[in-house]
DNA sequence: GGCTGTCGTTCGTCAAGGCGAACGCATCGA
DNA sequence: TCGATGCGTTCGCCTTGACGAACGACAGCC
């Protein structure tokens, strides 16, 4: 258990409220506005989500976390403002990022092609710059270089919950994306998709080079 | 290289699993412990640190993110567990996403030549791939596609202290790398380098392509 | 000098978060 | 059938976060 638990202050209190404003603008990048209510609506979501993904009743979240059941309960409930402490808490408790908590979904399958997307052009050279991906808070991204020959299909076994592959074909020609809708990549195209489903890397000609920043939270 | 740090496993997805103990270990990825006190420490840090960064008062900052001033400061005095409205306020004032205010500061830089890294070579298929970059904790990485054409040298403008930009050249040829000492790349070659300091990229044949992960902190 | 603005801190008040106990509800076993 | 155990919710109490006003310190300006 425990850790922390951290009987004591646990867990302060948290107030407020709302008083705040709410500016509006969310402050991070990709992430969608997420003021006042609609940010503990999403924490209730999330906490029920990660909890029940992990198999785990109220109470013996609450035990674990070192918070009172009652707490946790209305916590889901939409009710409340927690404070970082009890939050933080359950991530422990979840065994899931902090941000988890507080940032919204994931996202799916896109792909944008060679010449597709916000370009931003040089006033001066010739040259284009493409904003594939913007990074989501606090999530870790590796970068790999993929040399691949025609043959076997790659198949990867899903990675940790929460991963998403992002994968730019450099040359050659490619089949990439979840097993069972997989993309065909030409040069310069983008894809990116859940790490944590079955994914496929299929290159379709010699020579095959690609990029892939694999996005784990 | 450096890093490869490799934990991967057990960072990168923390989740996994599980119930769960591992109490002691902290939820975020990269995050070395911090529980309880330890927490509001970093988040009154991380607070400073950000507005100092954009230049705010704490009267100032706190009128924009609709709390007391006297909240902020006691805020940045190591008293108090906020709620998550107040910090998200704080993050949306900042312009910083949420989870940068709970997570620990800095990672460093490094710069890994081409050629080089750990290649993981797949049983069957003919398949390489090679880690170029482990992802620093806390990072942000936005990914953007480079398409140029031989002519002007694009000279950038250093970014926000901490930057570091990875470069993987997809196709054609390129020079690319700090101002005074750019790199010249083929396809496949990677390069990385401090994104804060003035760099150049520049490309030498028609068609050239590439992938660059621009991380900050 | 005195006035005005801002800075960051401190203090008293109020509201809300967190707690523990008790509740109603299911399931299981004797 | 009854008790026991677990679940999630509801209820008062107490703590504490957040607020606003006032404070001393500092700088600019007439």
């Amino acid at each position: 258990m425990s850790v922390n638990n951290e009987g004591d202050a646990s867990t302060g209190g948290a107030p407020g409220a709302g008083a705040t404003a709410a500016p509006a603008t969310p402050a991070t990048p990709a992430t969608p506005a997420a003021s006042g209510s609609d940010l503990i609506a999403l924490i209730a979501a999330s906490i029920r989500r990660e909890r029940e993904r992990v198999g785990l009743s109220m109470a013996e979240l609450a035990r674990r976390a070192g918070i009172a059941k009652s707490t946790l309960s209305q916590l889901e409930a939409g009710a409340g403002n927690p404070s970082v402490e009890t939050l933080w808490a359950l991530g422990v408790a979840l065994d899931v990022p902090f941000s988890r908590l507080v940032d919204p979904p994931r996202p799916v399958v896109r792909v944008i092609r060679a010449g597709e997307g916000p370009v931003t052009h040089s006033e001066r050279a010739d040259y284009a710059a493409t904003l594939l991906a913007s990074c989501p808070p606090n999530a870790r991204r590796d970068i790999f270089r993929i040399e691949a020959q025609p043959g076997e299909t790659r198949a990867s076994d899903p990675h940790m919950p929460g991963t998403v592959e992002h994968l730019l074909l450099g040359a050659g020609r490619a089949l990439a994306g979840p097993t069972e809708a997989p993309v065909e990549l030409l040069p310069g195209d983008y894809v990116s998709y859940p790490g944590d489903a079955p994914h496929v890397f299929r290159a379709l000609e010699p020579g095959t080079l690609a990029v892939i920043v694999m996005e784990h939270i």
